[in-house]
Parts: structure tokens; sequence; C-alpha cells
DNA sequence: ATAATACTTAGCAATGGGGCTAAGTATCGG
DNA sequence: CCGATACTTAGCCCCATTGCTAAGTATTAT
């Protein structure tokens, strides 16, 4: 389960820490360096470079090197994969038909609790 | 960093097992009961109902019970916020005007690694 | 009343995530 | 060449996550 671990899983799982997604959202604004991206988070440069590896590794940014310094910028459709599978469960769930009276149906079964 | 974490943060980290996600998909066709969902996962119910738990924690889905039987179903809307967010930030993305040179001027300067 | 069903709670073990410091490597500027 | 800069690696700590079993509670069926 940690071996064969999805893109999916990565994914979201890098999605699911507010440092990560500051990140993101600074990357999404212009590449940057390492050091300008760790400036403002209180966090010993170490710490801070796992996340990037982490968000790397779930194919949401790429890096590459120049020189002493290391610059970063969001993959072209990083999102994509996270936001197509919530499109595609969002869109089974509003093709029911009888979605809405199954959520009615079950506010008022909720006075039996 | 524990005690005041974010809707999304819970969303997303939930969105982050393939168990979890799994749920998800087959409650976006109907609402089932635990024994129903837990039919087709390898997994003993305690563990099981954990997953659950994180769902409903992140707001994806509600429950309730109905004698002894707990019936669960996705939360209208559950999707939302997490597509919001990656909407946002794809469309900063998107709004970049040297979004494209960017890349393009990325790709050259990995020559010198 | 009893037994079966459907969770639920409690408690434990292994693992991974997220933070740290200290020390190492590789440019760059002078 | 030497010091400063910009990571990078190694190793440690703590707590959360994810699995388990065993035992408990609440309904339903007989």
């Amino acid at each position: 389960m940690s071996k064969y671990e999805s893109h999916l899983d990565l994914c979201f799982s890098a999605l699911g820490d507010p440092t990560r997604r500051m990140i993101l959202q600074r990357l999404a604004r212009g590449k940057a360096s390492v050091s300008e991206l760790a400036a403002c988070h209180d966090m010993a440069l170490p710490s801070f470079m796992a996340h990037l590896k982490k968000l790397e590794t779930a194919g949401l940014i790429t890096s590459a090197k120049q020189g002493r310094t290391r610059i970063c910028q969001l993959s072209p459709d990083a999102f994509a994969p996270a936001k197509d599978w919530l499109s595609e469960q969002s869109d089974i769930w509003e093709g029911r038909l009888d979605r809405f009276d199954t959520y009615i149906e079950t506010l008022l079964q909720e006075d039996d609790t």
C-alpha cells in the first residue's frame, strides 16, 4: 500500500497540507527559487525542502538546478488529474435521478436518530 | 497546526487514500449501509469505519442510523471546495502571460543540469 | 428471553509524516 | 584560493495514520 501508491494518492495527499498549497499558490504566479519560496515560511530549510520534494514526487511541480540555485515551477496541467477525478464523481452524483429525493428522504429520517 | 486544520486539509487528505476514494465512488451511485460499503474491502470493520469517519469529518459524506444500521451518502456539493481551490489555481496559472515562454525557457535550461 | 446482527469502543503495533540540528557539497564573488 | 551562499544529506524525535483483535452495545428476529 505504500510501494504502489497511485498518482492520485500522491497528488491529493500533497494537496492536504497548507504549506504545500501555499507553495502551489505562489508558483501559480510564476517560478521561483527554493530560498524565495522558503522565505515566507517559518521553517528550517530541510523541512521545507521535504515539502517541495513531495510536490515534485506528486508531479505537481518540476524543478531544475541553475548553478547553486534550484528553480521551481508548477507542472503544466498539474491539477488536471485531481480535477478530473473530482469532476467525474460530481458528474455521476449529479446524474442520479433520485439524487434530490434521496437527500430529502434522509433529512426526514434524521428525526428518528 | 493540527487543531485548526482547515476544511481543505481534511478534504484533500481524505481524498488521498484509495480506500476512501473507492467509498466515494460507490456512494456517488447511491447511499449504502456500512456493511454494504465494507463488503468489497478486505479489511476489518473497525479499520473500515475509521475511513468512513474521516470522510464524514471532512464533510464529504453524511451518515445516520436507522435501527442498528448506519446509512451513508455523499454530502451534497461534497467536492465543491476541493474543485474550487483547484480551479482557482488553474485560472491563475493559465492567466499568466508568460506561462508558455516560462516553460519553454526552463526546458532549454535543463540542458545545463 | 435469547440469539443473531450491525455496528462501536478500547487498546495495541507498525509505519509514515513533518519538524529539528548538524554537517556536507557545490557554486559564485572577490 | 577563500569565504559566503544555496542547497543537500544524515540522523533523530514525536505524533498521527492505518491496520489489527477483543469485547461491548443496541436492534431485530424467533
